[in-house]
RNA sequence: GGCCCGUUCGUCUAUCGGUUAGGACACCAGGUUUUCAACCUGGGAAGAGGGGUUCGACUCCCCUACGGGCUGCCA
């Protein structure tokens, strides 16, 4: 006897699907700070099947610039992250801003107030010495036709009894006083709205149920909660992320070198590593540490973020990415090798490299932590005869073993081309001249590569095929 | 100054009153080896300090120290 209601709700659509978004300021780069909190955006509700959105806060025109709306865009792209619909522009949003101000002047949640900064600041000084107290307007419970016909700004009138709680999922119940808190401006003197107003009305009218975002934003939240309630919409869920810092624990900034998430994939770090380093900072699932991003996706919650600042290891950094590189399709990671050189400005492949490359993948791959160190690590296959040697490697071709890869010639012409069997051949050359395998290995490293770091041999033979090879071992025997 | 948040190995973290405080990166030693990467074995390495609460605190409370945030007609 089976019930209905013990059948697994698991794959019912939820009552309220997660909508999340990212708001950044197009005032310079991709912070990578912000390039987490919008991965932690994004792996929420992709994880729960719902809505990822982004919306540019562009409403400071002094600041704001098209080229940084376009690098954050493209550094959201490089990271793997998509959003749904077309990004918002916030600015464009005012006219709906400005109505929800005047919205709240008829609830009389807010009201006009006529300070001149001067008033404002003397009063401040006189209440404290330092200034740094509440203002409060005069102008809070002016009756409207008392009002002068002078420039004002919309403050929202806020309770100054009580308490204001904002219940955050990763900080706790955080408890503010309203005496605390003074009447924010909502609406500037010029009839544009300011950003705490904009926040609010956005993220109601795109639905928004979970805010995540950095936790410079707490405080916010308490006065951003006052305009949920004056206009009578739902809070959504908080979540105050800590900011990310440099390895000597600061504020991350310049100073500390790459801040922005263009100088990571300038540094050729793939972007799987990067999604999945900047995932484990500051959030994790136990010991997993490296993981996809469909897991990622599964894993992700709330709960799992941490509420300490979070310090930047490169050396961690690079394992993670060694590690994906190695997971990756070949495939794959040769089309993000390419996009690496285009955004690094070097020369693209030609089609012969890439072909070549392409097979070269399966012994380079596990061997690189960076797309430099990848394409270093196929210098073998990348270049054509004659080889130079550099300098490290030219000192392996002396003219012992150059003897010794002359001899060799012959053999290899008629190998059968498979491992096993250049196994056998070469062993042998080195036993018949007393030698250690990796005495002779450094010669045949210096003629097929000219680096001393590659591959295998086997696998450099095996994959530039025989009649390349014998040219090699030729071209520096003679 | 006021208010708010934070503090476990060098770093990222696990622990959600009872563990020899676990894992990962890094580091050191050894092994494997064809250079590098990887891999295997072993090692050192932590609860900021002080008070409570409790039979028992990393875990709960208070104080201090340190770090961070907010306190804008910036976002």
């Amino acid at each position: 006897m089976v019930s209905e209601r013990l059948i697994p709700m698991a794959d019912a659509p939820p009552a309220h699907p997660v909508v999340t978004r990212f708001a950044p300021s197009p005032t310079g780069y991709l912070h990578i700070g912000g390039a987490r909190t919008a991965l932690f955006n994004w792996l929420y509700a992709r994880g729960r099947g719902g809505r990822f959105l982004l919306r540019i806060e562009d409403t400071d025109r002094e600041r704001s610039t098209p080229e940084a709306t376009a690098a954050i865009l493209h550094g959201l792209t490089w990271l793997g992250l998509d959003w749904d619909g077309e990004a918002v522009s916030q600015f464009a949003r005012k006219n709906r801003h400005a109505e929800v101000a005047h919205e709240m002047l008829a609830r009389k949640a807010a009201y006009k107030c006529f300070s001149t900064k001067e008033e404002i600041d003397g009063q401040k000084k006189a209440a404290s010495e330092d200034g740094f107290a509440p203002f409060r307007s005069p102008w809070r419970d002016i009756d409207p036709s008392d009002y002068p016909d002078r420039p004002f700004v919309i403050r929202m009138k806020a309770p100054r009894e009580g308490r204001t709680v904002v219940k955050d999922a990763v900080q706790g119940d955080v408890t503010i006083r309203n005496s605390d808190l003074d009447d924010m401006i909502v609406l500037r003197s010029d009839g544009t709205p300011v950003y705490m107003l904009a926040v609010v009305v956005d993220d109601h009218d795109m639905g928004v149920t979970h805010v995540i975002r950095g936790d410079d934003h707490l405080t916010n939240a308490a006065r951003q909660q006052m305009v949920y309630d004056a206009m009578g919409w739902t809070v959504p869920v908080w979540a105050h992320i800590p900011l990310i810092h440099g390895p000597d624990g600061k504020k991350l900034s310049k100073r500390h070198g790459a801040v922005g998430l263009g100088d990571y994939q300038a540094m050729g770090y793939p972007a799987a590593g990067m999604r999945n380093y900047l995932t484990r900072l500051g959030w994790s699932h136990g010991d997993e540490e490296i993981f996809t991003s469909a897991q990622a996706m599964a894993w992700f919650d709330l709960s799992g973020i941490g509420r300490a600042p979070a310090r930047l290891d490169f050396k961690k950094l690079e394992n993670v990415c060694g590690r994906h590189m190695a997971m990756a399709e070949d495939a794959a990671l040769l089309q993000e090798l390419q996009a690496y050189l285009a955004a690094a400005g070097q020369p693209a492949l030609s089609a012969d490299q890439a072909g070549a490359l392409h097979r070269a993948l399966y012994c380079l791959k596990d061997r690189a932590k960076t797309f430099p160190e990848l394409i270093e690590m196929a210098h073998f296959v990348l270049s054509a005869r004659p080889i130079v040697p550099d300098d490290a490697s030219a000192g392996a071709l002396d003219t012992v073993s150059r003897g010794i890869l002359h001899s060799l010639t012959p053999q290899l012409q008629s190998a059968s081309w498979t491992r096993e069997a250049l196994e056998v051949i070469l062993s042998a050359a080195a036993a018949a001249n007393g030698l250690g395998f990796g005495k002779i290995a450094a010669p045949l490293r210096a003629a097929l590569a000219g680096r001393t770091v590659t591959p295998s041999v086997y696998d450099m033979m095996l994959v530039i095929g025989r009649d390349e090879t014998v040219a090699r071992l030729r071209d520096a025997a003679d």
